[in-house]
DNA sequence: TCAATATAGTTCGACTGACTGACTAGTTCA
DNA sequence: TGAACTAGTCAGTCAGTCGAACTATATTGA
């Protein structure tokens, strides 16, 4: 619009967009993607919402107010979400056998043959970008968003 | 675990975690803190969903299709979204005198007198950012997510 | 020991966000 | 002009989200 070229101003310039924001760009990309392929691969019955939810459990089952926690969502939202994936067959609730209040949220067999759909998506992904960045900027890449992840991520504890 | 030091294994590598995770924490956390900024300036009749159309509008008026594809929701949803902000005073929808079918959603002063709480925010972040990174790690990080954002953003022509 | 308090999880009710399908009104083009 | 297309809305449905209130078990302290 403001297209007249005075003399002596600098070429204009395109303003950086804030990183945050094509931060948001790829990583809503990856969940498209990874969605699609699920969807692909004949899953349709599990929404994003919820396999956030279960790519939080661990190995011995988890429970809801850690999963809630982790997935920043209240226990509320979390309770709706595994009851909808207990119906649909991909997690269970048994008992704590530490704590008599507490149920723990575990993984079925269903749920685990998923895994490897998602994991070669984003294997797949992965080495698309390091195609596109090149092998240095790739690792440049991680890194500063692994050193990023300490200021960041309240939870970055585990694995 | 299985904590067994075996004899000539090599330090156990923490598996590198996916780079669109790192990548989604961050953008997680981000979206958090500008929303917080928001709320703690007592803005709290404008949620997530509707902010990111907001966002999109430009500075003339944008046609409800067009936020609808650039936000990647539907018109319906667009449309419901844009309801709100309108209830709220927040936009306006004003004829387009280029087409009798459309309109175009603008925003209001109310919402202009916004941007530098949400502007302000992301400054704030990335100043920390790149207080955490170091510039050099910035410029690369900056300068990977631009490149990434040629193959993992279907709107990446407006500025 | 046992009452007060805290924690794990659920249920209820309300709202937002999102989609599909069906519709109205205006535009384009053959 | 009329058929096909496009912009936007309305209606209906469901998932996700939260706050509040509740049950059951655990913990704590006098």
């Amino acid at each position: 619009m403001t297209a007249e070229p005075a003399e002596t101003s600098p070429p204009p310039e395109p303003p950086e967009p804030f990183v945050g924001l094509l931060m948001f760009i790829a990583a809503r990309d990856v969940e498209n993607r990874v969605v699609a392929a699920m969807r692909d691969a004949g899953i349709d019955d599990i929404t994003l919402a919820q396999a956030r939810v279960a790519a939080r459990i661990g190995e011995h089952g988890t429970r809801l107010t850690d999963l809630a926690e982790q997935a920043q969502v209240t226990k509320q939202t979390a309770t709706s979400l595994v009851d909808r994936l207990e119906a649909a067959g991909y997690v269970e609730r048994v008992p704590d056998p530490r704590d008599g209040r507490a149920r723990l949220v575990r993984l079925t067999h269903k749920a685990k043959a998923l895994m490897p759909v998602a994991r070669g998506e984003e294997q797949r992904i992965e080495k698309e970008w390091e195609a596109h960045l090149g092998p240095r900027r790739m690792r440049q890449l991680r890194e500063a968003l692994t050193l990023l992840r300490e200021i960041t991520d309240p939870y970055r504890d585990e694995p």
